[in-house]
DNA sequence: AATTCCGGCAACCGCCTCCTC
DNA sequence: AGAGGAGGCGGTTGCCGGAAT
């Protein structure tokens, strides 16, 4: 009913890759570029569904992926961006370079969640479980935007959860609505993306809008996203 | 040494969004 | 404006290897 299957599945091949179809796909795209995903099985030589295709790229065989493991950094930015933006790992994925959604979402289940659980920390409203009270340097909000008046970050984070008391609905429940705050300051010369990371814009598929700005996200330049504009539902 | 259990990860599935006509 | 197709995404599954018994 409805849909109709994005391949022909009785003449594709499942389950793990072959080292030979691994080759295939990257001798092709590095040949061809990635291209048509639907039509890539074929020119390829390949007995495989275009979305696998896709997908083994992506997860796999792209040469810039970093594998091994994470850092305590990355643990720490994966918390910190999970806490803002929620299970948007194709997101989170975009602010860690060499990294992918997918070992994104693998390794927050089997690493991430408990390690959230061992602090006392909610791993999905990233609040403490039942009064526990977290340890230092977990706090999971994080502020967009300096304020001059908080000097330190103990004291943002005391604005913050203020913030939270005073308002039941100011959880981390991201059906965000997100607007975007500035004006550019300047013009961009090539597009941002292409430096460092994906700006916030460009990650909700706003490359087009002018409003994106492309100024960093959860660095130094804040002007993509100001944390006063999320709305929690 | 054999079996069971469990965690990690690659891959699949189905829905959603975007783009083109 | 809207229908259809393709890509993208998040949730889930299933296999495999190592640890425990």
């Amino acid at each position: 009913m409805g849909r109709s299957p994005c391949c022909e599945k009785a003449h594709t091949n499942k389950g793990a890759w072959t080292k030979e179809e691994d080759e295939r796909l990257i001798s092709h795209i590095r040949a061809h570029g990635e291209g048509c995903w639907r039509s890539l099985p074929k020119a390829a030589g390949l007995l495989r569904c275009g979305k696998s295709c896709r997908l083994r790229w992506i997860n796999y065989l792209r040469p810039d992926l970093k594998r091994g493991n994470f850092t305590e950094e990355e643990d720490e930015l994966i918390i910190k961006l999970h806490s803002l933006l929620g299970n948007k790992w194709s997101l989170i994925a975009g602010r860690l370079p060499g990294r992918t959604d997918n070992e994104i979402k693998n390794y927050w289940n089997t690493h991430i969640r408990r390690k959230l659980l061992s602090r006392g920390v909610d791993p999905l409203t990233h609040r403490p479980i039942n009064g526990k009270v977290a340890e230092p340097n977990t706090t999971t909000t994080i502020p967009f935007v300096e304020d001059k008046s908080a000097t330190n970050s103990e004291e943002k984070t005391e604005m913050y959860e203020d913030r939270e008391e005073e308002s039941p609905g100011f959880d981390l429940n991201l059906d965000l609505c997100i607007s975007l705050p500035y004006q550019h300051q300047q013009q961009q010369q090539s597009h941002p993306s292409q430096r460092r990371g994906l700006c916030l814009c460009c990650n909700l598929g706003l490359q087009k809008s002018k409003d994106c700005s492309c100024n960093e996200f959860l660095g130094v330049e804040t002007g993509c996203l100001d944390y006063r504009r999320l709305e929690m539902k």
